[in-house]
DNA sequence: AGGTACTCCTGAAGGC
DNA sequence: TGCCTTCAGGAGTACC
């Protein structure tokens, strides 16, 4: 599932390739993907724009185009997003496909069609409530210990589903979101008022060494993601416990566990994450 | 308001 | 082998 790291990996590899490139043509294969606006004006403003930037905010990548237009894409589970060159096969799963001055593609695919676009100008954003209400990043000054640690004061659920929401945190999914609570050492269900303030201090720093070390690999390819020219990330080889249920924890040797936290599948260590 | 449950979707995997 | 059920989970929504 991309999560920030897949998402910005994504975003480096095609920037390059789609900056200053002009849309010749838009074909909806699925055009209940489109959320705003209609699919007809989505393909109708798209058609002859250029594209001048490339950016990312969270999970949503940000194709800004002329006229202060933005193409947004927000890819789910298992959306992917593929320059092809023309004359390329597209992939079997490919819903909407931009097509270049040249025949150059840009693919939308995605299996399980969970993906969501939306087309709007740079000034109407805010109709994105994921993207109005989007807490700070990993890694940006934004994003203080003393503010994580504040929000984690304030709340008496369980940690894990709070790492998942992206009001308080943006950008972490299911596999970093365990992959933090084990690099810090904490129990998913413990509940975040109880955090010492050493435990919300090595979370804090865990959340964005667990996002770098991401990047750095290029995304984590556990089942369905894919970068922009169809490559799989590096990440799933360094992964803590993620996916690791009943192998051994690199720390300790202890079988990984596997429970259902908030209908979410989390793996953590029963020696090194106590509640 | 915070917390929980349900919904969308389809291929893969597991049970019998 | 084949049919059926369950599972994967981001995020919007409904509801208490």
């Amino acid at each position: 599932m991309p999560e920030l790291p897949e998402v910005e990996t994504i975003r480096r590899n095609l920037a390059d390739k789609v900056t200053e490139r002009v849309i010749k043509e838009v074909d909806l294969l699925l055009p209940r993907l489109i959320k705003w606006p209609s699919p007809g004006e989505f393909q109708a403003i798209l058609t002859g724009k250029r594209i001048t930037k490339l950016g990312r905010r969270g999970k949503y990548l940000l194709f800004y185009l002329e006229d202060d237009f933005v193409l947004v894409v927000h890819l789910r589970m298992t959306g992917r997003l593929y320059f092809i060159q023309a004359g390329v096969e597209r992939d079997k799963y490919t819903r909407i496909l931009f097509t270049f001055d040249n025949r150059d593609t840009l693919q939308y695919a995605d299996t399980r069609t969970l993906g969501t676009l939306y087309l709007m100008k740079e000034s109407e954003l805010w109709r994105i409530s994921g993207l109005q209400h989007m807490g700070p990043e990993p890694l940006t000054a934004e994003f203080t210990e003393a503010y994580f640690s504040d929000r984690l004061k304030k709340r008496q659920g369980k940690i894990k589903p709070l790492l998942l929401d992206q009001t308080l945190v943006s950008g972490l999914g299911n596999i970093y979101a365990d992959e933090s609570l084990a690099l810090a050492g904490i129990h998913p269900e413990k509940s975040a008022a109880q955090l010492t303030g050493k435990e919300c201090k090595a979370l804090y720093a865990a959340v964005n060494q667990v996002i770098a070390e991401g990047i750095a690999d290029g995304g984590t390819s556990f089942r369905d993601y894919r970068d922009g020219n169809g490559q799989r990330g590096e990440h799933q080889k360094h992964l803590r416990v993620y996916g690791r249920h009943n192998e051994p924890c690199c720390v300790c040797g202890t079988p990984i566990s596997k429970i259902v936290v908030a209908g979410r599948g989390t793996h953590y260590c029963s020696r090194c994450q106590i509640k």
